[in-house]
Order: structure tokens, then sequence, then C-alpha cells
DNA sequence: CGTTAATCGAGACGGTACGTCCTGTCTTCGG
DNA sequence: CCGAAGACAGGACGTACCGTCTCGATTAACG
């Protein structure tokens, strides 16, 4: 695949001649990126000059790999993948609440810490916006699935908005994450008061119908 | 008042010698940077020499107002109040659907194109994150007594978690106009389904029905 | 005067608006550069970074005023004046020993450590050679005075080749201080030898005529 | 013999196990020096980098070779000997000028574009300025010969001081050569003029005369 | 005749200087 | 005193070169 922005990647199979590129500088380089998003360095602090010095690297293997500092975060956001969430196959009620927790905890998660950062920037790039899109995705295909097993299992409505649902349940933690309406001391069980306000919604119970 | 980053106002009713300030020069300068926000500006480009140029003011002149330029867009922020969304007086569903109509198109007003480029800003500043809140609390607590309205008619649940459903109503319109997960053409009715998947959650369950 | 590469000189008569230049800063940069390249510093070492951290100036001072390396430098040697090598109005010979004084003693002087820096450029920038002839000028017409004066006194012959006798008594000099053909410990009465060499092909002795 | 500054030569004569280093490479090095030497480039841009490029040769080949740029100038100025200049045998006089011929017309010889390169370095580098000397010591020794010859044959004064007279010789046309002093126009019998100047001083006095 | 070892072109490495641009402060004018 | 204009010290940008290093591929002489 052929990024727009990001690194320039000799992707052909032919060979390489020179010496090749270093392994470590590409991972020095990206985790000195994160920590230093994660740590809450300034946008405007985090200067190309910075980076080379703390990940121990020549400003010019930062440019030889990416052409500018927008192609640099671009990338390196492409790797916070984050752990797929992993769900223990109990209730469906218990398997949304466990997919939701990630996103309810991102204030804890490095993941957490870069997202917000971003935000500003997807606005203008489209490509970063995309991004973005591919990282949740997982999160949001599963909950999809999780909410499929629950009509099949007759614990959930059959005429779910399933996208809509997902809106339902991941809008909300985002918001919560960006503008921290409810003061922190509610936020422990905010996943809780969630999906407890929202499954009169989705529950299949029986007569009870509001469209 | 002295507020933390915002304006260095001249809180005295003293008289002051000299020149006053021209008012002109503040409204110029407001102006500058929200339409350069709402054009698009790149956050980087949103330069104070950039904003002085367009203002046709001297920088000193921006700095003798503001601090910095965390200051200067927090106060420009502040004037971004947008009007209060006007709701009918129909039934408690069209009220809801009113009051998130202005959400739902943020990407079509001035006010709609700040607002992203603001939130990365607001994590690192509890202040700016603060005038945000200030900002949008009216239109929440607007939602909350359209609620509390539904629960005495007997249209809505009486035992909602007010709080929740109004982040279950924003929250959602919020994230997507920020991440943009739903395709350009879904989004004209959105509103509407949300509304609809939220509505079986808050509605009064045996007799009330609100379309 | 409009120097072609030099500094750019806001030569109007006309009122700048704004803060005007600081002439400490002028005097800084050009001191420094001065400085270092008497001192010995290497060419490639004489960086503008250096050179603005000795005048305790910023890097865009020095880029405000020159375009680069090679204007900075042009400046810098024109300010190279040199005293005008007084003589004291004794015999003509004296006078020319007076004169060639200070090319005879390049090396123990500021001007002279800087020249031989400068050969090299001046072959590629006529430019820089046209500030280089123009600061020898005033010695060699200097010189040119006394040998006509020795012509009046009937002291040289009447028929001297000016240019080439001027050409004559300097160019050994020069040419001495940068290739340091002789041994240094007979550089001391060099100038002696000199005149001493030449004077008979400049002498009015009657008879002798070599043409 | 190892030079401080020259070429790393395995002058051992023991076996060198391993692939020989390749010719071809040490003479297109040396080669592309001269050649940007001569055509002007400006010093600044003569970059080790520029260097193996225009010689199809690896970095490091040169490196292997030669510590440093300066090293490498060092090898390319000692392979620029020049031809002996020929003199035809003729009077003192013509041997002179013969002699003086290539000094003053250094413009037009790749050697003459080169040398003014050097004499800034030269004066940092002691070592360089010993590799002029060496080149251009045998022109002054076949000068100091026909001098001496003049002498014997009575055409020259006895008592000349030998060096000087030499130094009077190239002085002025090395000097030339760097400053241009005289107007393009009077170079062309500028060796003319100046021994036509000197010979007062070196001719016999009373009955010979060289021309 | 295969091993061995230094060479080759190529190019990435950590650094450093370049010349440009912006920040936040200052210093001059004219109003 | 304010306003515009713009210079000031500082620092990041993205480029280019330095001198070093590491590749796979030669290329001889030795064994």
């Amino acid at each position: 695949m052929t990024t727009a922005t990001g690194a320039v990647e000799a992707d052909q199979d032919r060979k390489a001649p020179g010496r090749p590129r270093s392994a470590r500088a590409d991972e020095a380089i990206i985790e000195a990126v994160l920590d230093m998003l994660a740590e809450g360095t300034a946008f405007e602090a985090l200067s190309i000059e910075a980076v080379a010095a703390r990940a121990g690297v020549g400003k010019a293997t930062i440019y030889r790999r990416w052409p500018n500092k927008e192609a640099l975060l671009f990338d390196a956001v492409k790797t916070v993948k984050g752990e797929p969430a992993q769900m223990g196959g109990g209730s469906v009620r218990e398997d949304i609440v466990a997919l939701l927790a990630p996103a309810g905890h991102l204030e804890h998660s490095r993941a957490g810490q870069i997202m917000p950062c971003l935000l500003a920037e997807m606005q203008r790039s489209p490509e970063l916006r995309h991004v973005y899109q591919r990282i949740s995705e997982p999160r949001r295909d599963l909950m999809r699935t999780v909410l499929r097993r629950g009509i099949a299992e007759g614990t959930l409505r059959p005429d779910l908005d399933l996208d809509m649902v997902v809106a339902l349940l991941f809008g909300p933690l985002i918001a919560q994450s960006l503008v921290h309406w409810s003061p922190d001391t509610a936020r422990e069980d905010l996943i809780e008061r969630l999906v407890t306000a929202v499954w009169p919604a989705i529950a299949a119970t029986a007569p009870a119908d509001g469209s």
C-alpha cells in the first residue's frame, strides 16, 4: 500500500544497494514521538530537533524517512494499534462493557493520551482521519459482532440500527474524554451508567416499543 | 476581574491617561483569528504575525492585549456563543431534535469549523476547556430542561439519568463531527436516526409515544 | 553608493518606520567577524552561528543586514582601512621605506591576518577584488606621489614606469607574505634589501641606463 | 615516508593481502578535484560528495586514501607540476622573459586557476605552503641559474642579491595574478615592462646592455 | 582451485551549519 | 499613552555536507 504522506518505504523486493536503514533508528524515532505525545508535550514543543535528540538520532535520519513533521506524526500514529480489547465471552452486556473499557479509560493509556492531540490535525488532513478510522474500526466492528450475537440470542432487539448503536456507545465516551463534562469522581462507573442508560433502547424487552 | 490567561483588561474605572485603546483593533484582531480558524488555516499557520497582518494591526497591539497566542485564542473562542438554538415549543421529541440541530450541522457554521481546532489545545489547557464547557453548558442545560418537561408530561421515563442522556444525545454528534465515521450521505438524517435509536431508552414505557 | 553584494543600506533620506537598526549590533557583528578572522579561525569555522553567538546577536539580525556569508565578509573587509601609513617627510628613500613598512609587516596587523583569507574568494568575486583594490589603492597612490616627488627633486629617474615601479615595490612583499619564501630570520630587513635592490633601477644615477 | 596530511600510502614493500587499491580510482579522484578547481568551482562547493560523484567513486574510497578534505587538496596540488618552462638559450634577458612567461599567464592554465584557491588554505597549513614552495622552487632555481650565468657573462652586476632579484621578478607577477591591479589591456606586455623596469637594477653598470 | 581478506560503489549514520520563518519583547515614530 | 511598523534574541524548520559505518559484490594473491 502506498501512503500519501507517510514514510518513503522502499517497498520493492529489489536489493537495496548501500547500507540498509537501521531498524533501531526507526523504532527510536517513533518511540520518541509517541513518548513525547503521551507525556503531554505541548504540540508546538514536539520539534523534530527534540525528537532527534531524544531518539539519539541525527535530524537527517528522520528527514530521510519522512518528508516533514506531519508525515512523521502520521506514521507514529499508525503504529498505535492498542490491544483488541479481549472480551471474556460472558453475557452480551458484559461483552459490551468489556469492549467499551479501553475507550472509557483513554486517559490512562498512551494511545488515549495521543488521540486528542491529533484531532485538530485530523480536521485538515483526510489522510490522518483515515488512519484514525482504521485504528478505531476494528473495535467498532467487534462491537457490531457482539450486537449481532445479542440479536441472534434474542437478548437484543432485532431491528437495531447497528451503526447508530455503536455511535451511541462510543460517542459519549469519546466526547467525555475530550471535553470532561462530568466531574472526575463520576467517571469510575461511567461505562456502567452509559450501558444502563442505553440498555432499554437495545434490549429485547418484549412489549415496550418507541418507534 | 483578571482571567488567568485572558486579555489584560484595564478594569479600573479610573480615568485612563493618554490615547484610549481602539475598539476597531480589538474587533479586527478577533475577527481575523476567527476567520482564519474557520477558513481551515492550519493551526500552526495561525501565527500572530499572520493575524496582525490580516487585521491590519501591529504585533505589539496584539501583545498589549493578550500575553500570548493561547490567551488570544482563548478570548476569540469566548466570543463564539452561537444562538441558543430556539425550539418551537412542539412535542418533546421535536424540541430535542431542534436542540441537536446545530450540533448536528457543526461543519456548516463558523463555530463548527473552529471547535475541532480547539480540542487539541483543550487537552493541555484546563482554562480553555473551561471556556468550551461554559459555551456548551447552556445548550446542555436547555436539553435537561426539555427532558424534565418530558418527564413531567409523562412522555419520558421518570428515572432518567439526565446527564447521561444528554451525553447520549450530544456525544455521538460531537464524535461524528470530529471523526466522520459515517459516510457523508447518511449524515442528513443523522439526528433523526440518533433520536430514534435513543428514544426507546428514554420514552415512558407503556402508553406514551413521542412521534 | 550601492554595493552589489554588500549590506542592504536604506540609503533613502526618508524616515524609516519602525524600530531603527541597532548600531551596536552592526559593530558587534563586524567586530566578531574581524576578530575571528584575525584569530586565525579556520575559514570553514567562521560560521554565521559562531559570529552571532560571539556578537551576542540573533542569526536573523545578521541575515537582516546581509543576504549571506559572502556579503558579510565583503562588508567586514570593507571596514578594514588601516592607517594611511604616515611618512615623516624625510628623504624619498625614507618615505618609500615608510610606505612599504605596513605591507612588510602584514602578518603582525589584523588587516594583514585577514587579507590572505580573502584571496581565494577574490578569484571568484570581482566585487571582493574591487574592495581589495579600493583598500590598497590609497597606499599605491601615496607611493606614486612620493615617486613623482623624487622625480621632481631629481632624486629619481624621470622616465619611470610609475605603475610598474609600484608593483615592483609592493609585489614582492605581498607575494612574500603569502608564500613565505624567505626564511623568517631574513624578513626583518626585507624592506631594506628590497629597496636596495630596486634602487639602482629608479635612482637618477646619471650615466647608467638599461633601456 | 609518511607525510603529515598527505595520502596514507602503504609504503611497505610487504605483500598486501586482499584486493589492491584501484589506480583508476586514484586518478579519477585527483582529476575530478583538479577539474573542479580549474572550472572555477566555488571553493565551498568543492565537497567530497561532489568529488566522489564526479569521479564515479564512493566516498569511502576517498576517505580510505586521504584523512580529510585538506589532505586530498594537498595531494591534488602536488600533482600539478607544470612544465619546467623551457628557455631557448638566447640572451640572458630573453631567458628571463621566457622563465617569467608561465607566471605571467597564470590565468590561462589550469595550474594558474588552481593556485589562488590554495593561497588561503596555505595561510593555515604550513604543509600546504611547503608543497607550493616545492613546486615553485625549481622555477626560482632556474632563474637563479640564469642570473648567475648573466653575472658570469658580465651582462649582470656581480653583487646581485640573487634571492631578492628573483622575488623582484616573480613577486609582481604573482601579486598581479591575484589582485589584478592593472587593467587587462596592459597585461599583454606586462612581462616586458617588468623586465625593462628591473633591468637597470641588475644590468652591469657601464658597458653591458641586454636589449 | 578454493580461501581469504581488503577493496569497490552505494548509501545510511550522528552531527553541524546553512538560510528562512515565527515568537514574544523592545524601540522608534506619528497621532 | 496608543498605534503601526519593524528590529531584537532566540529557536525550529528542512537542506546539504562532513567523516564514519555498513552493506553485497568484486578481485587479487595465498595456500
